[in-house]
DNA sequence: TACTTGACATTTT
DNA sequence: AAAAATGCCAAGT
């Protein structure tokens, strides 16, 4: 029982996941930002459990896609719309959605 | 306790 | 613009 604490955490990074309109993104540091954590514990949460959430919507800081987006994300894109760049990331000066903070 | 790992971010070359 | 180096946080071994 002692780990309610990080199951917590998890539902709150996918709760923030879920939230993110179509045809925008956020990236992992903003929600760390949100959540508490660092980026990188955003991320493992991702891999652990972000199979039930959007997490195509999810991106690094400067747009460009992790290795694990590469497939069915690029599809996810085409179809909701998401401001790319021609070069293939996303433009995520206009993509990027500011997830909310503390309440 | 120390070392390694990971869907990251920022700064410097 | 692209790559390398450094910093960061938590969990696992």
């Amino acid at each position: 029982m002692a780990s309610e604490e990080a199951e917590e955490y998890v539902e709150r990074v996918l709760s923030l996941v879920e939230q993110v309109p179509r045809g925008r993104v956020t990236t992992y540091g903003l929600i760390a930002e949100a959540v508490g954590g660092g980026p990188r514990q955003v991320g493992s949460v991702m891999s652990r459990d972000g199979g039930g959430v959007p997490w195509w919507r999810v991106v690094r800081a400067d747009g460009s896609l992790p290795d694990s987006h590469q497939g069915r994300a690029r599809e996810e894109y085409l179809v909701e719309g998401t401001p790319m760049r021609p070069s293939g990331s996303i433009d995520i000066r206009k993509a990027v959605w500011l997830p909310p903070h503390g309440g």
